[in-house]
DNA sequence: CCCTGCGTCAACCGATCGGTTGACGCAGGT
DNA sequence: ACCTGCGTCAACCGATCGGTTGACGCAGGG
């Protein structure tokens, strides 16, 4: 019994929360099959340890506190190979787009049950997706009816409008005019299906639109 | 050895996430003189545990998604002698005063170390207060100058902002003048210190005063 | 008993917003 | 070459908002 029949799966974590850091090492190290080879606490730290360890499943917290955030370290470590599954609270529209257009493999809820997390990662490691059954949905539906997205431009004015400012403050900062000002928060009055200023503030809080 | 010297702390765990309930457990279940006793998933499950198991002490999140939040579970927890410890990723003031008003004995974030965790369970056990650096910052600056709360009604008012209702609209749900209304929201904004009812809204959401 | 905080209401004003219509240039894709 | 999406701008209107001042009743604490 010198050797490994089958080597175990490679796992690099990467969660700002030490502790729940420390609670999935010592859960995934109970698991069979699987071997955490090494822990990042920001994106940054992630992005150099997959390209220095080359795992074969970066398990990626999508908050990621200061620095990148888990899309953008998504972004990075995708590309190289190294399969991305993403385990994160959220389930929201925004977030579970963004992370699959960054290349997320998988994209997995941490309400979801431990042995759905050990079978994720296996099918990570094979480059199989897997994805909770919220997430699921929420990705049909938005096949079915491709929800209006917001446009670069239509953030900033949003960004702008969640500090409070005027349509004169916002065209001033954004080196446009008044009225095209009004026109984009037209746009995204409909788009986000409100018909006020405060409405809008508050659907892309929920949406996490903003940050 | 059949005897043992120093009885194990009994923990409830309490988390709506299913991973980080399991993580925890396997962290906790590593550490010397902790012992897990029970599980729940929902403020109400906590609740019934804790008078059921009666434990040393309650690792509580806040965001337990339906039914009631840690801060309601932790109200109707502690004035049972049982100590509820708050484990949480928030370290908004919001958060930290109503989870102190509830009665919690001790606040730490989950990117403190495991051994801070330990320590904490430790001295939560003994009726002892712990609180994470930056949530004893947040503490001690209240002390200091003590921040604009809002009252209950003003909340209200909020909540109906952050539905984009106008002010007529606003009046008419809670059965008041539209002149109170704009009195209240007068009020809202100097205790916010914002003067839009979008920046409004903006600041309530990132106080985390609204759900 | 007085004072403070809270919630209520009124009337006024200028500034701003929300909605509409119509238009232009530019890029990317077919 | 065409079309679509995006971003830009203009002018207009009524409705709404933000700010102000002043006022009342009621509860709780000193």
């Amino acid at each position: 019994m010198t050797e490994i029949e089958t080597p175990s799966i490679r796992v690099l974590l990467c969660d700002d929360h030490v502790v729940v850091r420390a609670g999935l090492l010592a859960l995934l190290d109970s698991a069979p099959g699987i071997e955490v080879v090494g822990e990042a606490g920001s994106g940054e730290e992630a992005v150099a340890l997959a390209e220095k360890l080359r795992p074969d499943v970066v398990l990626m917290d999508l908050q990621l506190g200061a620095g990148i955030d888990g899309v953008e370290a998504t972004r990075q470590i995708a590309p190289t190979g190294v399969h991305v599954l993403v385990l994160t609270t959220y389930d929201t529209d925004a977030d579970i787009t963004r992370a699959i257009g960054a290349g997320a493999t998988g994209y997995l809820l941490k309400a979801e049950r431990p042995e759905e997390l050990f079978s994720a990662i296996h099918a990570a490691a094979q480059g199989r997706t897997t994805l909770s059954p919220p997430v699921a949905s929420i990705v049909m539906a938005r096949m079915r009816s491709p929800q209006p997205t917001l446009t670069e431009r239509e953030l900033e004015i949003l960004g702008q409008l969640a500090q409070g400012l005027g349509n004169r403050d916002i065209a001033r900062a954004l080196f446009i005019s008044e009225a095209t000002v009004k026109t984009h928060l037209g746009r995204i009055y409909d788009k986000l299906g409100v018909d006020t200023r405060a409405g809008a503030v508050s659907v892309a809080k929920e949406q996490r639109l903003l940050g």
